[in-house]
DNA sequence: AAACACTATTCCGTAATACGAAACATGGAG
DNA sequence: CTCCATGTTTCGTATTACGGAATAGTGTTT
């Protein structure tokens, strides 16, 4: 409407569309008409070309228009092309060079995280963790505990009684109360930290990569030897991992963790 | 052009969306006019339209356009509109884990069947199948058997005049007086299988969802490579996939397959 | 059973809308 | 620096989508 340069049928179609997503049991012209001020003979001109095209059903008995699941395919088409390690590969090189230290990529599946893509910093890089594919659950990492601090309390809840919960170290947070603290912490200050908690000697931050809803499913993380990760060098990391979490959740699409 | 009643704004803008779906790495203006025959401004102006709205997405630096995450945002209001999928999870979870094969939820769209849920195995799933919102013909697959076999003749036949048959592969049926005997099979066994009809190496065995009439629109399978489906496996397979078919039936309101 | 009320669908004259040629930026290559 | 290629904006035009009104189709009331 305010905005200039809009094609008026687009945006009258993506109206209906919209609307017929959004409804549980599909709407008739009528219900779309006054939903949306648009003329009854309008809106059934601009149903019938979704239609053919199946991004639109009719109920042929009742004339009841519902969203078609052609949008399923194409979204899961999306879904398929979305190659996050392409698209966070600039971002991590830039963070590895700018932080002189490891960077991981991690993607959640089922109750674990799972690593698939690393930058190597120049220095003496620690080497226990590296292997592309290897797994760790989701409760007693970094990466983890960063990207469900982006899921509802619920799911996190289902996720804790689901997983097997067992110190890795010493450090490793074993209480759920304990756990919902942390990730409390880690929604105010927007990064969460490993402390030890899945490998003795080394210390990482993490930062969660949101998709649209603000929902994550990857993070990134920058680890190093105890001896190198100060509170200080960890404050000085934050920045860049933040800007790179943001520049790669804005290639797939997402939002950001910061404004 | 051919279409009838058909908003060509609409249609074009249509034609450009699902090109940057199926595409990997976003396309430019150039691409995508050379692509549909349209003029470039024309291209630029629907693009523009689509981006205020969030189904495309531009990159400000190389102008290259991609598929927004708003499609995905629209798929799944309505996947989470589309309760078969919630009442069908634990049935199918469980089936899942007594068959440790693949298992998926199909609903039937016009023609076509629709895959709409998908639960994989712990072993080797097949990975072939597995894109929610995939399409394939109702004749042509076990779930699409299963479905059909709920329906009247006349309706069956009316479908099969409109179908583009054709042999998917070498086991496909495409005589119809064929089609009746097997379902007429299917009917007396109460399942339907895929015998290769659909993809060469991949057997499963479906079985139907009926509503409060015995009509069925949805149905679920369980696939695996040919060298774990004997035919003892399918007896043995019969038993779970029928129970699970009943419950989810049963949690819809329906009828169920057997008494 | 007939008339009614309501809604979807189709028709068609009109002008607002989307179109596309061409001019104008922009940016990369040689 | 110039050229070339590609994206962006402008603007006059007629094609296209619009919407009022007529029609068909459904279910409801008397």
């Amino acid at each position: 409407m305010a905005e200039s340069s809009s094609v008026q049928s687009l945006d009258r179609a993506f109206d209906l569309l919209e609307l017929l997503c959004k409804s549980r049991n599909g709407m008739t012209i009528g219900g779309l008409s006054a939903e949306t001020g648009l003329h009854k003979s309008t809106v059934h001109r601009l149903l019938s070309s979704m239609c053919t095209r199946g991004y639109v059903q009719r109920d042929a008995a009742t004339s009841i228009y519902r969203a078609g699941m052609r949008l399923c395919e194409l979204s899961s088409y999306i879904m398929d092309n979305l190659d996050v390690v392409e698209r966070a590969r600039l971002p991590m090189e830039r963070l590895g060079r700018e932080t002189d230290e490891t960077v991981h990529l991690v993607m959640q599946e089922e109750r674990d995280i799972v690593y698939i893509h690393k930058v190597e910093s120049g220095r003496g890089a620690i080497r226990m963790f590296s292997r592309i594919g290897m797994r760790r659950p989701l409760y007693c990492t970094g990466v983890g505990k960063a990207i469900l601090a982006t899921w509802p309390d619920s799911e996190v809840h289902t996720l804790w009684q689901e997983s097997d919960v067992k110190p890795w170290t010493a450090h490793t947070i074993v209480s759920e109360d304990a756990f919902f603290h942390e990730l409390e912490r880690v929604r105010r200050l927007g990064y969460a930290l490993d402390d030890e908690e899945n490998e003795l000697g080394v210390r990482c931050i993490a930062a969660a990569i949101p998709d649209y809803r603000g929902r994550a499913s990857y993070a990134v993380s920058v680890s190093a030897p105890i001896s190198r990760m100060s509170d200080e060098r960890i404050a000085s990391l934050r920045g860049p991992l933040l800007t790179a979490c943001d520049e790669i959740a804005v290639a797939l699409g997402g939002s950001m963790n910061r404004g």
